[in-house]
Parts: structure tokens; C-alpha cells; sequence
DNA sequence: GCCTAGCATATTGTATACAAACACTCCAGG
DNA sequence: CCTGGAGTGTTTGTATACAATATGCTAGGC
């Protein structure tokens, strides 16, 4: 998009997933707009994309404020995910040709690289790794799921907390990719489907671990 | 939301979908605005929020078009719509309260008078429809999964061609109705995704075979 | 004859001023 | 002391003016 939207966008988000912003705060189109120095227009341009994107909710007043996540709400975003990439997934894999296949391998390669670097390169991964369901989500060649993947791929929270991730957790990551190579290869879309999905509720209950702690799998705490 | 972004959003969509503005029309703001009695300002909210439903689409340099939907593409709609309320359905009949599901049965009631009528009485099933599936997404008590849904409930071309359904066809979007309220109230939620599943799959078929015949299905022929 | 550069025009992006709606305070009356 | 309501201030909605950008046409050179 253009360029004042975009920091209006990049700006506000970045304020509420760094914690700058807590859950509950108002935003008021005002200062924002002179906090990313552009005028209110963008602004309000942004507002609406992150309302979409559930980062922000509206009250009766149409004022907006930082939406609050609790563990049952990022539950449910992954109950989604799985079911919608896992869907990805097997359209991919019915699809795929070989020159595609191999640029996954080779992203998955790099993914592998920033796991096994000392300490781990956590940023690396991260974006090895939405390279990597962003293939998927281009060979699934569905203008709707991507649309709908859109709003649930950038998990709020996931981002401050993926430096918690353990080594191990990054290597398990890795290697279910590896699998979903396979599955790829060999162009099943039952198993690649269902290697996705349990991709993603891993992915879950590691955040959940790595997050809450395991003892506090209650859903009351918001984040 | 307000007046005047509100009379904006309906108008050009009314345009749209009653195909005022064929499919690979431009969409200027300023014509908009003009047709609509408002300033380009609310028809920009609008065309976002359509954007974002996807009955718009924009080129490399922002310029907006009514978008061209094949058969291929509502397939995919309905395929999404299906795998989402299924999830809907299941969750819903997990949940459901007698009160509701009272809420239901009468609603579907309503949906069978008018079914009966001579001749049918499309908007009156129409409205049931919506309201019926409108309970069991709320009942399933997901923001993201409410969110994700209303991209794709309303779609473009159903409404213009739903007259063309014949009393056969309401006929068994009824007694699917019932069957998914028998496994409401077994509270069956395996039942209850397979039967709405199946709904909209048929649902597709109804679609297809009225708008495109039965001998059209290549995917071919934009909308 | 064709390609390119540049100008004219159309269209979208941004800023700002003003209008309307809402929330909040404070005072008056019971 | 509690309640109702008017007034004030804050916040969002709308309109409009201006800036930036893309597009298409024309003219000039090769």
C-alpha cells in the first residue's frame, strides 16, 4: 500500500504487539496519527485493516481499543489455522510441481541452518518459516483461503513470546516440515493435510507452554 | 456503522450484484461517490470493506474493478463455507442450550411454511435460511470463526439466482435442517458437521445446475 | 515505420477543516 | 445524598482541497 498508510499500519501494529499499547487501551485516531507523524486519514485506513484483523476491537461508540487476547481466544486462532492450512496443505500437495517443490526444500534447508546455529537464530527461523506457509498458500491456488489465512497467520503474541521457544521445539518444527516434503513429493494431500494440521496444534501447545507455563492452561488470563 | 459510509457500502454493492456494474468495470471513486450522494471519503470505507469480501479487486496501482467470479471460484467459496460451518455446526451442537435449540426448530418451521407456499416464497426462505445459520454461528462462540464466515455467507451470485431454485430443492435445504437439528439435540457435534457439510456441498450442485445448467460445469464461464 | 520521451489527464493518496455524536462534569432540584 | 439534565469537551464521521502517481496520447527522433 502506499507509503503513510503503511507506517500508519506498521506503526500501530507494532504498538500493540510490543506491549507498548496493552490490551484495553483506546486509540484515539488523533494521537496516533501524530505519534506515526501522518494525518488521521491513514490512520483511520489502518484502524479498519486491524479491526479485520481482530487486533482491535470497537466499542457502541465506533471508539477503538487493543483487543484483549485470552488463551482461549489464540486457541481458537489455531483451531482455525489448522483447519484452514491443513486445507492449504492438501490443495498444495495436488498441485505442486517440481520446481516449487524445491524451492521448499531449499527454504526448509535455511530453516534448518538458523535452528542449528549457536544460540539459535530465532528471527531467521521465523522468517524461513512464513516463507514456508506462504508457498504452501500460493500453490493452494485459492484467492479465499488466502484472504482468510491472512487475518490469522500473523498471530499477535507469537512474535513477543517465539524467543521462549526452546531448541527443541525449533528442531521439531524442522523436521515436520521435512515431513510435510514428503507428503508433498509424493503428492498426497491426505497426508500432507493432516501433517499440517498437527503442525499447527504443536505449534499451539507450544506457545501455550512457552507462554502461560503448564500450569496455567486455564483460558482466564488475558494476554 | 454510519449514514453515509453505510449508503455508500450498499449502493455499490446493490451495483454489483445486480450486475448494473458487469464484472471488469472500473470502480472511480468519484463516480461512486456521485452515484451514491456522498463524498469519496465513505466510498473509500466501502470499497475496503469489499475489497475485503473480495466482490472488488484492485490492480497494481489501486484501482478498483468489479471482480469477475468463475466457477471455479464460487466452488471454492463453497468449499471454504462448507469445512468452516461444519466447524461452526460442530461446535455449535456441543454447546447448544434448549432455549436456542427451541429458537431453531422454530425458525425452521417458518423456513417450511414458506417452502409450502404456492408459489414458494424464495425471500421468505431466504431470510429463514439466513437467521437459521446466523444461530448456529453464534451459538459456536467464535469471534474469529463469526469473522472468517462473513466474508463468505453472502455470496455475490446466489442472491440474483436464487429464484431459479425449484420447490425441490428448498424441499431439501429444509429436511437437512431438521436432520442437523436431530443432531443438535443428541448434541452430536461429529453428526452435526457431517450434515452441514453436506448441506452446502448440495448447495453448490442446486447453484451450479440452476445458474450454469448441467452440462457448463468447466469452470470457464466467468459470472 | 516504430520506438521513446514528455506532457496532459485521470485517479488515488493525504491532509485538514468542519459537523455530528457521544461521554463526562457539574450544578440544581428533590 | 441522590438524580436529572444541560453544557462542555473529546472523538469520530464527512467533505473538500491539494499532492502524488499512473496512464495514455502526441510529437519528435532514429
Amino acid at each position: 500500500m502506499s507509503r503513510a498508510t503503511d507506517r500508519a499500519y506498521a506503526g500501530i501494529r507494532n504498538m500493540i504487539l510490543s506491549g507498548e499499547l496493552p490490551a484495553g487501551s483506546q486509540l484515539g485516531e488523533a494521537a496516533l496519527a501524530e505519534r506515526c507523524g501522518v494525518s488521521r486519514t491513514p490512520v483511520r485506513d489502518a484502524l479498519r485493516r486491524l479491526e479485520g484483523e481482530l487486533l482491535i476491537k470497537r466499542n457502541e461508540a465506533q471508539r477503538s481499543f487493543v483487543a484483549a487476547w485470552s488463551l482461549a481466544d489464540v486457541e481458537d486462532a489455531f483451531e482455525l489455522r489448522a483447519m484452514l492450512e491443513g486445507h492449504a496443505a492438501r490443495r498444495a500437495a495436488e498441485r505442486i510441481d517440481d520446481v516449487t517443490l524445491q524451492r521448499m526444500r531449499e527454504c526448509n534447508r535455511a530453516i534448518g541452518k538458523a535452528v542449528q546455529a549457536d544460540p539459535p537464530d530465532v528471527m531467521g527461523f521465523l522468517e524461513g518459516n512464513r516463507d514456508f506457509h506462504a508457498i504452501i498458500l500460493e500453490t493452494a491456488q485459492s484467492r479465499r483461503l488466502g484472504a482468510l489465512l491472512g487475518s490469522l497467520i500473523e498471530q499477535p503474541v507469537v512474535w513477543r513470546t517465539a524467543h521462549q521457544y526452546g531448541r527443541e521445539a525449533l528442531r521439531r518444527s524442522h523436521s515436520e516440515h521435512d515431513e510435510l516434503l514428503a507428503a508433498f513429493a509424493r503428492r498426497d494431500g491426505a497426508w500432507a493435510q493432516a501433517v499440517m494440521a498437527a503442525h499447527i496444534h504443536r505449534a499451539f501447545h507450544a506457545y501455550a507452554d512457552a507462554h502461560h507455563g503448564l500450569a496455567a492452561i486455564d483460558g482466564s488470563r488475558s494476554l
